[in-house]
DNA sequence: AATTAGTCCAACCGCATAACG
DNA sequence: CCGTTATGCGGTTGGACTAAT
């Protein structure tokens, strides 16, 4: 259960576990290892291809952020109706939502649920009851599953027939209309040195790991 | 211009479960 | 079976960035 996994080792010499942001080239490490050698067995991965990292913490970043295949940024509203609808069936089963949105990661869709949709249902939900309960209740059945029996109001706002209108309703509070980036073209701090404004993108780390012959 | 508050998201942690010897 | 290790999942946090004052 990788429980020593971060603890840096009882005894001797596998020293320092680097945490925190991946640098370009730990990412360019790990992309090139997986391209060449395939994903899985992550810690012995790390270890192979060098990497000061975890094995979980190799896992995570390839499959939230290098993985080719991850689309990142601009969820559409079809999308955040699909998060929606699937997550008044299932709760906070990310991964399982994850899996049928394309592209879209547990973390991303978490992230995006917390940040935007828990919000407005909150926020919906103070100004529709008047008093007490509301935000807590609302915050409540908005991080749990299940039985949504309790009010009518709750009903309505996970109902697949009025989701669509909260979908859009969601929209316009996020400007959905001058929403910017093209997926894939998100760009990242590079971590090297902070304090400066450089950035790469991971379009721009595939090319180099073909480029170093991978 | 400086400070504070709010937002967002990458990455971490802890736990549960699966896989293996 | 049982103990150990690997993997996956969901919750939480740190800090960069932006907006408001």
């Amino acid at each position: 259960m990788e429980k020593r996994e971060s603890s840096g080792g009882s005894g001797s010499g596998d020293a320092e576990v680097r945490k925190g942001p991946w640098t370009m080239e730990e990412d360019l490490i790990l992309i090139n290892y997986i391209a060449n050698h395939g994903e899985g067995v992550w810690n012995s991965l790390a270890k192979s291809a060098g990497l000061k990292r975890t094995g979980k913490s190799c896992r995570l970043r390839w499959l939230n952020y290098l993985r080719p295949d991850v689309r990142r940024g601009n969820i559409t509203p079809e999308e955040q109706l699909t998060i929606m609808e699937l997550h008044a069936k299932w709760g906070n089963r990310w991964s399982k939502i994850a899996k049928h949105l394309p592209g879209r990661t547990d973390n991303e869709i978490k992230n995006f649920w917390r940040t935007k949709i828990q919000k407005y249902i909150i926020k919906s939900g103070e100004t529709t009851t008047v008093g007490s309960q509301s935000s807590e209740f609302i915050n409540h059945h908005a991080t749990t599953s299940h039985v949504m029996n309790d009010t009518q109001e709750t009903m309505d706002m996970y109902s697949p027939t009025t989701s669509y209108q909260h979908a859009s309703n969601i929209n316009q509070q996020l400007n959905y209309g001058n929403y910017v980036p093209e997926s894939g073209s998100i760009m990242m701090p590079l971590s090297v040195d902070q304090s400066e404004q450089n950035y790469w993108s991971v379009d721009d780390l595939w090319p180099m790991n073909i480029y170093n012959g991978n």
